[in-house]
DNA sequence: CTTGCTGTGTACGCTAACGCACGGAAACGA
DNA sequence: TCGTTTCCGTGCGTTAGCGTACACAGCAAG
């Protein structure tokens, strides 16, 4: 594991011009985040943004009732920390670790200067939140429109997209946070996966047995998601 | 009123310095908004993007049924079309008129121009649109956890600042497509509304009472946004 | 082996919102 | 003036998800 660790297993890193790149690199440092680690509160200042490689960090709104909400999730798809570069500085949401990992992170003020000249990070960080944005409207939709279970549905799927393997460290309480639902709601909806045998669950511990079979119960908005990642995302790794 | 109109009634234009917005101004082209009037439509590429001076523009996700949600809603603080300065060109959502009146519209290859030379434009932009995204995170929070009314009050504070007049013109129909809802979810919650003699209705106008009253009411989520409008798109106005 | 904690299953009444159906009143058009 | 359409009000059975309470099974520490 520990070899295999490369900032460029972020997809943004890895999709950098060798040159600007290797200008950024000595600037990367690594950390290990555990699960639940926090790595922006709300409204605070943030010194550095994150590259996630192997972990998964949830955005998320809280409120004052101390209820929440996920709205989005980064891999190693994105970065941690947009409002750095969008000029706001901060943000009134946290970014807290759903999955432990490693990610490299970067002090603000270099990311902002290489964004400040129009460079190609600023055409991928741009496009990335032109993604996240999608992701974010998606998430409203379905908190609307459509079941729990279907909602489950979609976040073991968006998880699993960031995952290397098909198993996923996550108590029914932590999905219910994210969710922003009930825990018993978690239980019983993820019952229903478990006799189906889409999923197996224990004690904490997910394993997906059968993605298909969670593909055909999603609903829509897991592949609008889906596709506009794969649509403003794949650009080329350069040489 | 036609006396009146000026692009820089529209908060981003009226931002800019003076030599950049004269650079900007014989293009922009003025256009007349009516009521139901689709600007931008799910997965097409737009010409140009808009500058609202006294209409009102919606952002909804329109799904597979039929049903639709709005996730933000756009006045003269802000810019329809982000996505031909963020890079992607489409959005999976449609812009609808909400309120009929202004914009002006600019080429999008002018904009994408004039934002790519990292300008004051740029900045305005992206503070701007992370404005957006915050109205879009607390569109998630609050359509998972508040009541209608609640929703209500929001939506209806929201419309109102960007409004010139405290009248809306809008009938229970169209509020509940936008809120994602049943008409007659809206029809109660009003009627709730009109007793407490906040707002009075009339087929299809709305006219405010009691503004305190409405924000009283409302759930954290309408502050949250307008803090984050306020202080992100708070810059001076240039001489 | 016991004690305690954490994670999961289950049950029950409650409420907000839903789908549907209908009625009436205001505006509109001929 | 009369019919039609639009908009709003209301009622009723249904349901998904909530709040609460509690039981129980794995697991860890003593």
């Amino acid at each position: 594991m520990t070899l295999q660790l490369d900032p460029r297993q972020n997809h943004l890193l890895a999709a950098l011009p060798r040159d600007k790149y290797e200008r950024l690199a000595p600037h990367l440092e690594r950390v290990d985040l555990t699960l639940g680690e926090s790595l922006v509160e709300s409204g605070m200042m943030m010194r550095h943004v994150y590259f996630p490689t192997d972990c998964i960090v949830s955005l998320l709104c809280v409120m004052e009732t101390g209820d929440s909400t996920e709205i989005a999730v980064v891999g190693a798809e994105g970065i941690v920390g947009i409002s750095l570069f969008m000029g706001g500085e901060t943000t009134p949401s946290r970014a807290v670790v759903q999955s432990a990992g490693t990610a490299y992170r970067l002090k603000g003020q270099l990311l902002k200067d290489e964004f400040d000249r129009a460079s190609t990070l600023q055409f991928l960080l741009l496009r990335y939140t032109q993604a996240l944005i999608t992701q974010m409207a998606q998430t409203a939709v379905c908190n609307r429109h459509h079941s729990l279970d279907q909602q489950l549905c979609r976040w073991l799927l968006l998880s699993l997209d960031r995952l290397p393997t098909n198993e996923l460290v996550m108590t029914q309480e932590l999905i219910a946070n994210m969710l922003g639902v009930r825990r018993e709601g978690v239980t019983e909806s993820a019952g229903k996966l478990q006799k189906a045998e889409l999923i197996s669950y224990h004690r904490g511990r997910i394993r997906v047995l059968d993605r298909p079979g969670l593909e055909a119960r999603v609903c829509e908005c897991y592949p609008v998601v889906k596709k506009e990642y794969d649509r403003l995302l794949s650009y080329h790794r350069p040489g």
